[in-house]
DNA sequence: CAACCGTGGGG
DNA sequence: TCCCCAAGGTT
């Protein structure tokens, strides 16, 4: 069956005026009082769905009344030093999506004369601009009716409509969308897709969810079989990789110590850190160029990433002579170490040790 | 498609 | 400890 068919299959017989008012109605009653719900602005709200990407809202808030205090329009933004961006982004994780959303802010300044645009297609070709974020900055910043399908609505809508594909699955989204499509709100889309995600959030959560408190519980095919705890149908994902690295805190005469910039692309790209080496790769005596003389192992540190695992040997060296052969690198006093400014996490000069 | 890309918290 | 989860996008 085709995904439109099985869409319109799918909510034959549902009362979706009557949903649509009691999700509305409720919304309007419950929902959270958040820092970029105080007005429509574009800018804000697009900042907003970038930082709540992957991440819980408690773990935005903060981010994003700093991130709206240094850079409070869209041109501020446009031309801002990037380091500075990128600062205010420390600790957010997915760090590629601050660079996307500065190129994206300088793309609008250049083409769109500093307004974001309003159509699927414009800004939909915005940089880290996908499927759901496009729907949600269209829906809620010019309240118009466009589907924005993210984790949240396709929990609530699977329970609702009683769907078992397969979330974890990219095509399942647009099964989604074509629901939501059926479904929305021309009076009042942006309460509508915010409800769904709202309802998510604090009712139809993934582990047992408060069906009693439900506003749409009369509508929830899950509950009235009382599988609501077997949906939504999620694949599991496989077990990450490790690996395993010698990381070294190198200590020349000057008592400086040696910090190395990691590539502009892939994994923590553009961070510093104390130098690592693969730890198959660690030769004795020797870091990259330099001669060293060991000290001793000083901690074992595993730090679990959402695809994969590093599990380091940290290592206290003298710097005998030689020079650095890595990518980047450099010797810091102790002093600046500790407050160096970017982009290590948490001002701490290696993300991963304390 | 599936893999890659962070982090912090809860059960 | 381990697994899952959170307003996903890019390659």
């Amino acid at each position: 069956m085709k995904r439109e068919e099985l869409a319109l299959e799918i909510v034959k017989d549902f009362p979706a005026e009557d949903f649509r008012q009691n999700l509305i109605e409720w919304f309007k009653k419950e929902q959270r009082t958040l820092p970029w719900r105080e007005n429509q602005d574009p800018y804000r709200v697009w900042v907003s769905e970038i930082m709540l990407q992957q991440t819980k809202v408690e773990t935005v808030i903060p981010y994003y009344e700093n991130f709206l205090r240094q850079f409070p329009t869209l041109e501020d933004l446009a031309s801002a030093d990037e380091q500075e961006v990128l600062k205010a982004w420390e600790g957010l994780g997915y760090y590629s999506r601050a660079r996307n959303l500065q190129t994206a802010v300088k793309e609008v300044v250049a083409e769109y004369d500093s307004k974001v645009p309003d159509t699927v297609r414009e800004i939909g070709s915005l940089k880290g601009v996908g499927p759901y974020t496009q729907g949600a900055i269209l829906s809620i910043a010019y309240d118009l009716p466009v589907p924005a399908v993210d984790g949240n609505v396709m929990r609530v809508l699977s329970r609702i409509l009683l769907v078992d594909e397969d979330i974890a699955k990219q095509s399942t989204r647009k099964l989604f969308e074509a629901l939501v499509s059926s479904l929305i709100s021309s009076e009042d889309p942006s309460s509508f897709n915010q409800g769904l995600m709202e309802l998510g959030a604090i009712v139809c959560t993934p582990k047992s969810p408060s069906c009693l408190l439900c506003p749409v519980q009369d509508h929830c095919r899950a509950f009235h079989k009382g599988i609501e705890n077997e949906l939504p149908v999620k694949s599991s994902k496989k077990t990450q990789k490790t690996i395993r690295y010698r990381t070294y805190i190198a200590e020349n005469e000057d008592g400086e110590i040696l910090i190395e910039k990691r590539p502009g692309k892939g994994l923590l790209a553009n961070l510093w850190q104390y130098p690592m080496v693969l730890e198959e790769e660690a030769e004795k005596g020797w870091l990259d160029g330099l001669k060293i003389e060991e000290k001793g192992m000083v901690d074992r540190i595993k730090h679990t990433f959402s695809h994969l695992i590093w599990e380091m040997e940290v290592h206290r060296v003298k710097v005998i002579s030689g020079t650095f052969n890595g990518e980047q690198g450099k010797f810091v006093s102790k002093n600046e170490l500790t407050v160096y400014p970017f982009p290590v996490s948490h001002q701490k000069i290696h993300p991963y040790i304390r």
